[in-house]
DNA sequence: CATGAATGAGAGTTCATTCAT
DNA sequence: TATGAATGAACTCTCATTCAT
């Protein structure tokens, strides 16, 4: 029945538009202050039809981090599978994130939301499981071709993939993290009092980005190359 | 006048003592949950009192949050005055880094709490200049034996101290949030399905943070050593 | 026009349908705690066709109301037909209330609801007179083998027959509204302490209620019964 | 502390006022229609004071259940204590029926109106308990004249003192919950058609009560009372 | 200095009901 | 006839904050 497809599309429509809307309201206020409310009100719906998209806030709170980090697994893959050889391969890594990071940095800033001092407990929640699935797969995907340069012989056999992935996805993570909040919270909105107005330190927000996330990422790799492989240099 | 400065510095010791209530309560039950009531509770004041000292639930917390910067600020301090020479004591920053997360893990995941996206808006606060100024100090003691082992001609001498400081902060950072991350809500909050059970990626939890701080530390110095140095070794 | 009739007929078993899942969920969950919601998904039609079909709430409770009230009806017009003899057509009100019981005990507690302190404003909805000359035609067979015993001098002559068919009705309706909420409310529910556990007063749900209800008949009737007729003794 | 007292005393006598407020309300409204709202308007309190002092509405129910079943246990020992003779405390049973539904029928409405189809889960309650020691003690106090009565030699040795009470008990609360009902919803609410206005039923609202529930108490005592024994008569 | 009492403002959630299709 | 979609109005309950004492 082209009718009842029609239907079940434009639902869809609207359940993504409701999440779109979500997502730039939890990006502004944070998890807890974002109220259900706010989101009805600016997706221009009353509050109780949201209720009959998602079962309750938790579980539109995880339908949109879940998206997000679909999109952030597809960054990586569409990195990857540009990426020549091995070498780029792991290189992209970084590469993906940065460009993650700048195509969409409020989605950025969502996934690293997901602080345990903060926020909703998930485990309470039926999406909980996907939440964790797409987790892993990040992970995956980051640690793929760290293993296969390993089996190729290229970094150190004794090297633990799982060990260089979490150096890498910290690394990057931390940095962006930190210009993110720099960006955000730095010299906009606070007025810091003369003396500490032009201190060397003001330069942290000006730092070039994307020269340290890679920069880290050749730190990392270099250090577990295998001593008299050459095959790319930094 | 004796009496004058006895009252002032009982006052102290009360404000102190909620403080430290505040902090054990902020820590277990997350910012956003914490009530001015349980912590009046549980410090057995009345929850008017607390108004007597700190002028909102924001200045306690930003109070509470300088109170751990200011101890984080020791920690590495000690640390680099116990460190013999320049390499030790940029060493000694990741070292500084693991122990304070092993003596005060709870006091760590306060610091990183600070998630522009979760909390409090600190601006609108008095205390928030003061939280300004010790976080600037930490980034000094970070970057202080950088900035020397470029004057000293050990590191490269077109190595932006900060750039070196920022990527050894965010990496150590992130390596030992994600730890606790995954000590507190991995396998033990949410019961996975088989197939997800046994896969490689579960000894993400038991991965050795300690030695990935390190490794990290030394990949990143390894990175700007002037070539041709061989002072120190990995 | 046959097929406007059978139109209407499809139409009256459609509505029959839904009172009667409605009747189940308003003794499953209470009148306050059904939902239009639930009642339209065990119907297996949506929320707004329950509207086609009766204007409200409250007219489908009170319709689905008037159907045991006539039901009820026809067990005590079937006692009293069944009856030889007047004396057994004035017992067999008891025995009819007790079959209906035994038989329909959800029924028997959806007539007991209409307890104005908790339900529905009967007043305000337009099968309200149904309601009332249903519950009117109780009382009335309810009574009339009273006033036939009066009049043939059976029972005292300053007999009102009204007050006896009240004792009658609510005695009778009191001890099964207490067997009906024991069984329901009573140990199973709460777990009281030891101490109140074996008390005599615990046999209070496994009294005979068929035995309590014909004694509180005979009692009752007894005591009009005309001096000097013994032509039925207890 | 004479401040301690007097500050514990007038919380008390708030607390009391909004218990008799909400009464009221319950009455009026029923259990399920009654909000904290209104609740909290008519005691001339914000709705967030009611939280100071019950946990949550049904706290605040049971309660005030509670004190009404202390009200009437305290009417029924009353009556009992007030009469001479065992005859006269069992007949005592059915005046302090009369008397407390005379004096207080919102009382009396609200006791009965725990009707299991429509009312909270009172289970799911701290005060469950005592409400369900209260009603333990309505029915000790009832039976306890009974049991004295069969001891004493003056009923059958073979009654059931709990089927006694329970006839009276039930008997005397159907005609007076009839005759609330009545009161409150019959004639008054409903306009009638001509054809049912002056029929013979419409007598029912008028029946003097006090005479039934007296009439009933005395059948049921005569059907237990020792052949030959003719200590009290009719 | 300390606090018991009170509350405004708002949170998430539910439900009977309506209406365009 | 049937329904998916939408909602207004209400609900219970919470919490940071104030103020009289």
């Amino acid at each position: 029945m082209g009718i009842q497809e029609r239907k079940q599309r434009e639902r869809e429509q609207r359940r993504t538009a409701i999440i779109n809307t979500a997502m730039r309201i939890f990006l502004k206020k944070g998890l807890a202050d974002t109220t259900m409310e706010e989101i009805a009100a600016k997706a221009e719906y009353s509050k109780a039809t949201l209720y009959l998209y998602f079962k309750n806030k938790e579980e539109l709170l995880s339908v949109t981090i879940i998206l997000v980090l679909k999109q952030f697994i597809a960054v990586l893959e569409e990195h990857q599978s540009r990426a020549g050889n091995l070498e780029k391969r792991i290189k992209s890594i970084g590469e993906a994130y940065l460009d993650f990071y700048d195509r969409f940095p409020g989605h950025f800033k969502l996934l690293n939301s997901m602080n345990p001092i903060e926020d909703f407990d998930f485990s309470k929640n039926e999406g909980c499981l996907e939440l964790i699935a797409m987790n892993r797969q990040v992970w995956e995907v980051v640690c793929r071709p760290i293993v296969e340069a390993i089996r190729s012989g290229i970094l150190e056999s004794d090297t633990d993939p799982l060990e260089i992935g979490v150096m890498l996805w910290t690394g990057s993570t931390g940095i962006l993290n930190l210009h993110s909040h720099l960006k955000h919270s730095g010299p906009h909105r606070v007025e810091l009092p003369e003396e500490h107005r032009n201190s060397e330190l003001s330069r942290i927000s000006q730092l070039d980005y994307h020269k340290m996330v890679l920069h880290l990422g050749d730190a990392v790799i270099s250090s577990v190359r295998k001593t008299g492989f050459r095959g790319w240099g930094r």
